[in-house]
DNA sequence: GAAAACAAACCTACCAAATGGTATGTTCAA
DNA sequence: TTGAACATACCATTTGGTAGGTTTGTTTTC
């Protein structure tokens, strides 16, 4: 551990470097318009280098979605954990989760989840198996029309944040998301 | 107009079918992944003849975009007239708008438009412009929280609906809306 | 325990295909 | 005859991907 330094070639930091940048570039310029010349660029390794890692561009936007998927996937599992009640926890955890998103706009790397989801239909597939089965997994819980909405509710405001050029304005954020608290109990 | 079959050239008729073709490209590859080519070869045009209507890829799908919010807007206005009462009259018709949109899923040119909207900066604007003005002209009617959250579920039903591989089924849909349009009462 | 064998982690050089756009015709309508 | 509505041919560039080499780390063998 102490000789980490040492090391010159540390595969594991190279590929978390290469997803980090894929997904910023996916926000900024779209899916399509990312290029594995400028994720390899910016994670200062060469294009043969990427592939090594990746063997394609398909195969690295899939990472890319799995890693933020994942990553969704621990955020909420913590927040149900910290929630006492049982009904209507899934959806409380969903909100929070994603409210903490949206408070970054379209920077944070959770935008390129959206684009990715609509313009291809392999992560289309992929987020749709998520979705069905964290909602299997709660049915009992979180089943009822009213907190159905209330999830809809928080995809619309997420959309609507980075839809809207500056973002929704932080004290109408709070409110909304109080609002739809309140809606999810 | 009886003549209208002679007509070999028919430069309104190749523009629309332009815009229509190159909606669907956008939707089921995504803007960036959108060809020239392919749009100009489903339209029966060459290459040059599209860059004769729009000289440029951007004026094309800025083209699109401002025909789809056109539309939209024609739309609105038309179930707001149909409407006897003012309260919440302007978020029923996006309601009832999206929703109708909704029915037809990944295929419907709509799809075009949050796509657009997130991958290009110029078209966000355009959208948000829009959103605002519209906001603004029925704030007394529709300023209230219960009604923007009505939007916005809306919004990620519509959503939901396009990221969903199947769409969400057409009754499960009915409900919804008959649940949404209950709020915006 | 060193040397050799092997595999993983890269890099360099290259290419075929696609793509947006231009320049220049040609046909059609007024 | 003039300009709009196309078509043809072409180009520069970009991009995903391949082929093959080189370095680094690990395992096996003697």
């Amino acid at each position: 551990m102490s000789e980490a330094h040492r090391r010159e070639k540390q595969p594991e930091q190279v590929r978390r470097s290469l997803l980090d940048h894929a997904a910023r570039f996916g926000v900024e310029q779209g899916l399509a318009g990312l290029t594995l010349q400028a994720v390899a660029d910016a994670a200062s390794v060469t294009k043969g280098g990427l592939l090594h890692h990746f063997p394609s561009k398909q195969a690295l936007i899939e990472a890319v979605f799995k890693d933020l998927l994942g990553k969704l996937d621990e955020e909420i599992d913590r927040l149900m954990s910290e929630d006492p009640v049982e009904h209507g926890r899934f959806t409380r955890a969903y909100i929070d989760a994603f409210f903490q998103v949206t408070r970054d706009g379209a920077k944070s790397p959770w935008a390129a989840l959206s684009i990715s989801c609509m313009t291809d239909a392999r992560l289309r597939e992929l987020w749709s198996d998520w979705m069905r089965e964290r909602l299997a997994r709660h049915a009992a819980t979180d089943g009822s029309p009213a907190l159905k909405l209330a999830r809809y509710a928080a995809d619309g405001i997420w959309l609507a944040n980075l839809t809207e050029a500056d973002g929704i304005p932080a004290n109408e954020l709070a409110g909304l998301r109080d609002h739809l608290q309140n809606l999810a109990k």
